[in-house]
RNA sequence: GGGCAGGUUGAGCAGGUGGUGAGCUCCGCUGACUGUAGAUCAGCCGUCUUCGACUGUGGGGGUUCGAUUCCCUCCCUGCCCA
């Protein structure tokens, strides 16, 4: 038996598709928000936090967790799901990603990469195999391959360098599986040259994953680059019926690109990143709750949201908690902005479905593009 | 009443023994953040016409080409002695 099975129907929107994912510890509606959790556990939140908040499905990583505190460890306590009390799904991130950001404390080579481990500068090397090892031992329910991605800026022939390098990566984590009840995701890579994206896409639909993950886009290239990129994969994609998992994206408008050209799953660090940092997404726009305007501001949040923070609390008190740098302001804000991030993807799964896509795109947009004049 | 130590930009400090005090940390004000080395980072934080200029070392006076520095006096704070 496949160890996850994608159903969906196309959409009167573009290429958007309507969908569900089902993985042994559960099913998840697509279009799609992973919560990111890192180091399992989205900060500072509860597995009940998360599942008030309507989370299906949330993200861990590879890299980290095999730093701290380590595969083996959480294999022999039951694995991940049980070690972070989250009985439904997980997608592990390979570490591809930390190639990347943490680039400059490694060597990236054709078999792998060798890293000056960020918390204690000891030497750890990463390699396809090692990934799927890795992510093997965690239990997930989704592993994804061991990538390269490369700065948006770099020259074509460089970026087609990691790129290759990346397909070959991508049959060797392939080869190393051992169980057969976890899905493992290929990721495309190419940067944002068309040409070198449809090689990559080529190359990874070509091989047998569940799932097809678009990386190296939200990293630095502009919006237009972004939506030419994602034009690009959905036509060289066409009708290949596997999962589409956007990753690293996004802001509320990015979703809405991403779904119009068959995005079905988005992971982001932003929703819960910028709460910690005193920003809260709401129907009205972006604020920030450090701004002086909202220590005496009674209303709550976002007066349309009805998560934990909204419900009981007022603009005014977010204020003040992140003033005096009390631990519940991270908590609250948190708790909001992941509610309104998969708030607004269900509202995009229903406006895929009744034909008001165009329309709650527009209202989303407004609100967004003019967050000055936001309250 | 006497003695000692102090008084620097919202707070706390540094510096300065005659030759450019706008330097630091808080606080405060804004911005950023996209597969999390991030409850982080950046800018601003005396005034103005802001690539620069001006003002500012408790008040007043004096010496000097020049004073935060030396002298006089007053005020304020802390400690000690009466």
């Amino acid at each position: 038996m496949a160890p996850i099975s994608f159903t969906f129907r196309t959409t009167a929107v573009g290429r958007a598709r309507l969908g569900t994912l089902i993985t042994r510890h559960g099913s998840v509606d697509t279009p799609q928000f992973m919560p990111v959790g890192t180091q399992a556990t989205v900060k500072s939140l509860t597995p009940a936090d998360l599942r008030t908040a309507g989370t299906q499905i949330i993200l861990a990583n590879t890299y980290h967790l095999s730093l701290r505190p380590g595969h083996e460890r959480i294999a022999r306590l039951g694995g991940l799901h049980r070690f972070m009390a989250w009985d439904e799904p997980i997608l592990t991130d390979s570490g591809g990603f930390q190639v990347f950001s943490l680039a400059h404390l490694g060597l990236v080579d054709d078999d792998g990469v060798t890293f000056a481990s960020h918390l204690d500068g000891s030497s750890q090397r990463l390699t396809p195999e090692r990934a799927v090892q890795i992510q093997e031992a965690l239990g997930s329910d989704i592993a994804m391959a061991f990538d390269q991605l490369v700065d948006s800026t770099l020259s074509a022939a460089e970026v087609a360098i990691a790129m290759e390098r990346t397909h070959r990566w991508a049959e060797r984590c392939l080869a190393a599986r051992t169980r057969s009840d976890q899905a493992l995701f290929g990721i495309v890579q190419g940067g944002v040259d068309a040409e070198l994206r449809r090689q990559s896409i080529g190359a990874i639909a070509a091989l047998p994953f569940d799932g097809i993950a678009i990386g190296g886009l939200s990293v630095g290239e502009g919006k237009a680059e972004m939506e030419a990129t994602l034009d690009v994969v959905a036509d060289a994609l066409g009708h290949d019926p596997r999962v589409r998992y956007l990753m690293g994206v996004g802001s509320p408008l990015d979703f809405f690109t991403a779904v119009e050209r068959g995005i079905d799953l988005f992971d982001c660090v932003l929703p819960t990143r910028v709460a910690r940092n005193g920003q809260a997404w709401t129907s009205e726009g972006r604020i920030n709750l450090r701004n002086a305007r909202f220590l005496d501001d009674p209303a709550p949040l976002d007066p349309t949201c009805d998560c934990e923070a909204c419900r009981n609390h007022s603009r005014a008190y977010l204020a003040h908690l992140f003033r005096a740098e009390e631990l519940l302001a991270y908590r609250l804000a948190s708790v909001h902005n992941v509610t309104y991030t998969l708030d607004l993807m269900r509202r995009i799964r229903g406006a895929l479905a009744d034909g008001s896509f165009a329309s709650l795109q527009d209202t989303v947009s407004a609100r967004w593009k003019r967050r000055d004049e936001v309250r």
